[in-house]
DNA sequence: TAAATAGTGTCTATTAGACAGTATGTT
DNA sequence: AACATACTGTCTAATAGACACTATTTA
């Protein structure tokens, strides 16, 4: 915002151009019985009219900041004990700015910016608790169709502090006419044996699949994967997170030993569990999350044939382990 | 954008509601005389009258993508061959995103959103060549005062596909009554010997230091260290982007056979250069750059100290060379 | 001739991963 | 009792980095 623009810009009436809006939706990924699983809300108007979509909502222009909204929309949304305000709830998520997409026509009402964030959370109850979400609702990211509908155009990216409280700011944007779209296809939540994946609204299947990538690459580098599970896991737990968001089966010993010698990744709280596994076992025993914000020799996901992994046209950050010299 | 909001939104005007501007800022990198550059311009209206920034303005509502008003920008910006519509010369010019940034008071005008974009480019022509970039410059990075200003919020991130041409939209989104800021430091361009560091206007500092973060992480995993030279180049000369991306001396011999050692990273012309370097030593082979776009054995960059790197509460993002099993 | 540099060879410490083994739980 | 699993030990191949060396070119 800047040059010469601005000169006349200033002169000018806001009101008298084109108007933008700009919403910000939530990628919240959790762990439900081994298994990831996306929070959704079922869209009650045209356009996508009963499509699933990813929660969010307008930015409250003047009065919050975006990490805020996203915030706010993921509280409100998941009905978390406490709603809006709930800073303890929230406390033990983790979320980041994914990336913002910005097509003209990726929504038919008017040129919407989306910034779209990521959420990591721990096995939480089901939605429409409390709250306004009263179409929101966990789903089995396998049970969707990632393939982006629309063209390409922004990817992740984007890293974020933690949500601070959000300025209790009133009314959103605007919203032109609304534009019908296709005949939308009723789709069921909990797709049993889900032959037929869910179409997602709008662009959102291509921001969904942008946050699973980053979900994926964030794991290998960060200690987040202790986002997804309650204060105190096992080792076997933490394993089963990156089995789930990976979809790759790992070596239990191999990976206990590397998980155990990144400093700051776990520490042991001194405890086992009460009970050994399901199918037998001894009991494990119970760590934390450490002080550690980086992997430092980083848990590195398995090679996947020779392809120089998936080509992803997807932003790329990462500290580095060792030197080059 | 969904929920029961839309609902009664569809039903207002949205003239009615605070409005909220999108800008699209650039932070484009290039290699001066073997030292990281970026483009400033400087601002000749307050607020922050005087004081460089980094290039952007507004995105054109309905008509373009942020990609294309990004790309629009830097054409616009560096007055490249071409000006808008350089597509040629834009090609072989890395662009990303890199984050959004939405701090309410980020801009005393109004609620300005600002997705800002990454580009890495071969050393170009000085700015102002016959564009609009009346002050545009390219500075060293060392020069700038890095230091975030505002309070932190959105990272880094983002990661977006090649400018497609900017739809020739017209007139941009408004802007308030400007509010005085306070007193602009001049600031000189080439600061020689530059004791007293830059500071630059808004936020910048906060997305610069971003984007430099990003550049120095998405070297290590990506080819695009290669976007920083010319068609053909030497294994000393990308060996020399990476000592300055990193502000690291490498081993040239190592480095060399890493870098060789990487599947698709540079792929031999059989020509070597005409002279040898100039203070001796032979000729040295020349190279383009391969079809990889990750790079495999990553090119990790030296560990510094004992420090789990710099603890950077930014994004991550990283395809993996090697499996856990 | 002296000095710098491109490019290659080699040695070593570290690490990833395969595999085996033991103890401790379960049904 | 049969079986699953937590956790540890060990071996091997691959790799990073230090170091040394040769050949080539400039001043």
């Amino acid at each position: 915002m800047d040059t010469t623009e601005q000169e006349w810009l200033a002169a000018y009436d806001p009101r008298a151009y084109t108007p933008v809006a700009v919403t910000v939706d939530v990628v919240a990924l959790t762990l439900r019985q081994g298994r990831l699983h996306v929070l959704l809300v079922e869209r009650a108007l045209p356009p996508y009219q009963g499509r699933w979509a990813l929660p969010g909502g307008f930015l409250r222009a003047g009065e919050e900041s975006l990490d805020d909204a996203a915030a706010r929309e993921l509280a409100e949304e998941t009905g978390l004990p406490g709603t809006v305000g709930a800073e303890a709830a929230l406390s033990r998520i983790h979320l980041e700015q994914l990336g913002s997409y910005g097509v003209p026509d990726r929504d038919p009402r008017m040129h919407v910016i989306s910034v779209a964030y990521l959420a990591f959370a721990p096995d939480l109850p089901d939605p429409r608790a409390g709250s306004d979400a009263a179409h929101a609702a966990w789903h089995p990211v396998t049970d969707l169709d990632l393939r982006p509908v629309g063209r390409p155009e922004s990817g992740g990216g984007g890293g974020a502090r933690r949500p601070r409280r959000g300025g209790g700011g009133r009314r959103p944007p605007p919203p032109p006419p609304p534009a019908r779209a296709r005949p939308p296809a009723p789709a069921e939540p909990p797709a049993a044996g889900a032959p037929t994946p869910i179409e997602l609204a709008f662009d959102h299947a291509r921001i969904l699949a942008d946050g699973l990538d980053r979900a994926r690459a964030k794991i290998e580098y960060s200690p987040l994967a202790t986002a997804f599970l309650q204060h105190d896991f096992t080792i076997p737990e933490l394993r089963a997170v990156y089995e789930a968001v990976w979809d790759e089966k790992l070596h239990p010993g191999n990976f206990h030993r590397k998980v155990l010698s990144v400093p700051g990744f776990v520490e042991g709280t001194g405890t086992t569990t009460e009970r050994g596994g399901a199918r037998g076992g001894p009991r494990a025993r119970t760590y934390h999350a450490g002080d550690a914000r980086l992997l430092h020799p980083a848990l590195l996901r398995p090679a996947q044939g020779e392809q120089p992994q998936e080509p992803p046209e997807e932003p790329l950050q990462a500290p580095s382990p060792g030197p080059i010299t």
